[in-house]
DNA sequence: TACTTTTGTGAAAGTGAATTCACTTTCATT
DNA sequence: AATGAAAGTGAATTCACTTTCACAAAAGTA
């Protein structure tokens, strides 16, 4: 009933965030435009004002994420004191974001994305790839100009990073939040660390 | 019009058979009794005969590939000859049966499994929690009766290879099969090899 | 062969969801 | 205030499913 206007870009990130918001609770196959539209206030056919069709509601998020995932990962640097500690508070960092934004990575890893048409397939392996790229980036830098990190797999890096979200997400959703996300992230990060240090960085 | 009949029991196997065939090429979200049906080669109302409902039938599969799953991990075991190469082989072998059931980890791991009903997501749990027994156990082993395995733990080849076949299987559909496997194994398996072998065992 | 049970068929009913469209309301501009 | 464009509404449409049901055909059994 309100009868409140917006101007379409901002509807339309209102649509988006909405639409996150409701993956992250149902997965891509729980949204429909029917409950995109009631949370919004809206009535579902308004929401065709504003994209085309659904799915291309989804390829516009796809694509906002790709912009948002780049952003965050372009702003992480390591500090260079203990490339140890440095590390894996960039796993933490990690952590931290996709806890504040669950729907990403299940937008991200969802069916819908891997087995959607082959512009969405091309779409996201995009967002990996880059995603990965710049986080073998990261380390890549870290090893050269940190004296300790020396024999440091900046590939290895990426490959935890992107194994341990989807390891973590796969394990939050199926205990439904039961697990101690913080816990867990402890202990895969032990695995990992030992995979990515070297071993006069273990000791 | 083959007016074949068969018995429910091999009728039931079929069907789970075709629709983790079609799992395999299109996720579980692409599954639909008309398809399986026109495989099968019966009419979709046939289907009916043999499972009281669609989520009957993929509760069903999930059971089912709970159980091969089982099997399978259960015939894995670890030689005691090198086991440097005994846990790589452990690996490949890992490889080899994801990749002639494509369907099985996207089954599990889809988002019917991750987002479905509590029952639904209990089932997928406790399959994965007892798979990762399974390997842990695996691993246990091998550090107790080799006697170069020391310094492993056990835990972090369970998930690692948990997290390696999410990995995998994540590239390979998303790359559309462009990907090499092999060749993605054995990198990822550098990675891994590092977070699950001592520093005496790698040299 | 006759009878019963089981499997398969085809049409139809029921569902849920995306999308279209003619119409209305709001807002900015003049 | 008048006008036109943009945003919202509600009803209707379409579509792809799943599921039900009465009937037919096959297999098993006596």
């Amino acid at each position: 009933m309100s009868k409140k206007r917006l101007s379409s870009t901002l509807r339309q990130q209102q649509i988006l965030d909405t639409t996150l918001e409701i993956i992250a609770e149902k997965g891509v196959g729980g949204v429909s435009t029917a409950e995109i539209a009631q949370r919004v206030g809206i009535v579902p056919s308004a929401l065709y004002r504003h994209f085309e069709s659904k799915e291309a509601l989804i390829d516009a998020l796809l694509d906002r994420t790709h912009m948002i995932l780049f952003e965050n990962v372009r702003k992480m640097t390591l500090k260079k004191s203990d490339p140890k500690e440095d590390l894996k508070s960039l796993f933490l960092l990690h952590l931290e974001f996709i806890r504040k934004n669950p729907g990403m990575p299940k937008l991200v890893f969802s069916d819908a994305a891997v087995f959607g048409s082959p512009e969405r397939k091309e779409k996201v392996l995009s967002i990996v790839k880059n995603y990965m790229n710049k986080l073998t980036e990261i380390a890549e830098m870290g090893r050269q100009e940190g004296n300790f990190l020396q024999d440091i797999l900046p590939e290895a890096v990426a490959f935890s990073m992107v194994s341990f979200v989807q390891y973590v997400g796969l394990i939050s959703n199926l205990s439904d939040g039961k697990t101690d996300l913080g816990e867990l992230a402890e202990q895969a990060w032990g695995y990992i660390e030992r995979a990515i240090l070297s071993d006069h960085d273990k000791g």
